[in-house]
DNA sequence: CACATTCGAGGCATGGTGTCTCGATATAGT
DNA sequence: ACTATATCGAGACACCATGCCTCGAATGTG
């Protein structure tokens, strides 16, 4: 469900009226941020996001219509900053810290913790799908890793398929719950170029 | 949180008493059954699961502590029947095989409804962890035709690894909202057997 | 027959939901 | 300045699920 109003803090309005409020705007969402780690997603609820906010629960509903939207857009630049991996230049050396930003974010950080908490709910909610649709944080990041590597290797392969090649396992790993400890970046990078290698020579 | 009481329909109970209620432990399980297909797994609740058993709510509370166990309880053997795959003979068509039932499975079973909204809770819920924590349903399913694969095709790859490999990437693609219709089965069983003959060159 | 435990049913306090109303405040158009 | 419009924080409201408790009835064991 999208927001009813569903325009941004600097669209136009109707002529006249109080304008929205920046203050609140940044206090709703700083205090899904601070919920999420102190109480976790599911027990995070809208009212205690507005008392927590300083604000009034309708100010809270005229902007947003779930506790998905809001942790979506308190989350959403956080995610795509950490996931963000500047080439490094060996593929492998691309690859692998590509992997471990993606690990490091998955399973460490409150962006990550953010991001599979809005996974979960999208599997039993297609509003929320529709959000994470609109905006493939993690398709995103890899696409530009995918494309430098599978261009300098020559290597004939979808780029959806490949970032499902690369992003797949560890992705895996964490959400089934496996430790994430036990996961070798350099171990996946490997494989994933070896898998682009064997293609090419087929 | 596991049941209060943790033991099954055969399990030793204090001498005397009325019997547990066969007759009510298959009602409470099928009304989850239905109720997942008929409003999903946010939307089904404690309550609407005991009336639509015809249980007392107690009677759920007794033998349960949250939905997730009842689910948990109620699909675990037919997700296992489902991903059970017997040798095809040759290793890519094992692979395929196991991948198209592996997408089956996530993509349009309700057994596998049921497993995304038990994986999706287990993401906040650190007893729903436990639960599928206790029986890796995935990774037992795949352990087979991976130790198969491995060996036939003698390649040296600890069997953990393989299975991210070989179930990760469905996994994520279909997690994360793509269409299932674009995945094919005997692409990603070619790309991992590519892995393999590549990691057993280097 | 006494005892133990479950059964279905439903009461209860607690807490979140989403809508509505209130008076106050801030901006645009006249 | 004045009016129209839309926001603000605050909180009342009806509704519903939770999880515990109690009740009398049912069903087993020693």
């Amino acid at each position: 469900m999208v927001s009813r109003y569903s325009r941004g803090m600097n669209e136009e309005r109707g002529r006249g009226g109080r304008p929205r409020s920046e203050q609140a705007r940044t206090a709703v969402l700083q205090a899904v941020d601070d919920l999420l780690l102190e109480v976790g997603y599911a027990a995070m609820t809208m009212k205690g996001i507005a008392e927590r906010a300083g604000v009034g629960r309708q100010t809270v509903y005229r902007w947003w219509s779930t506790k998905a939207e809001i942790l979506f857009e308190a989350s959403v630049a956080d995610a795509e900053e950490e996931l963000a991996i500047g080439p490094a230049g060996a593929p492998l050396d691309d690859l692998t810290a590509y992997l471990e930003a993606l690990v490091r974010f998955l399973a460490h950080s409150p962006a990550g913790a953010a991001y599979r908490a809005l996974l979960a709910a999208a599997q039993q909610d297609s509003a929320v799908a529709e959000l994470l649709a609109s905006k493939d944080v993690l398709g995103d990041s890899a696409r530009g890793v995918v494309e430098r590597v599978v261009r300098q290797e020559a290597a004939s392969i979808p780029v959806d398929l490949a970032t499902a090649l690369l992003i797949g396992p560890p992705f895996f790993w964490i959400l089934s719950g496996r430790d994430p400890s036990g996961l070798a970046a350099r171990e996946l990078a490997e494989a994933f170029m070896d898998g682009l290698h064997a293609r090419k020579a087929r």
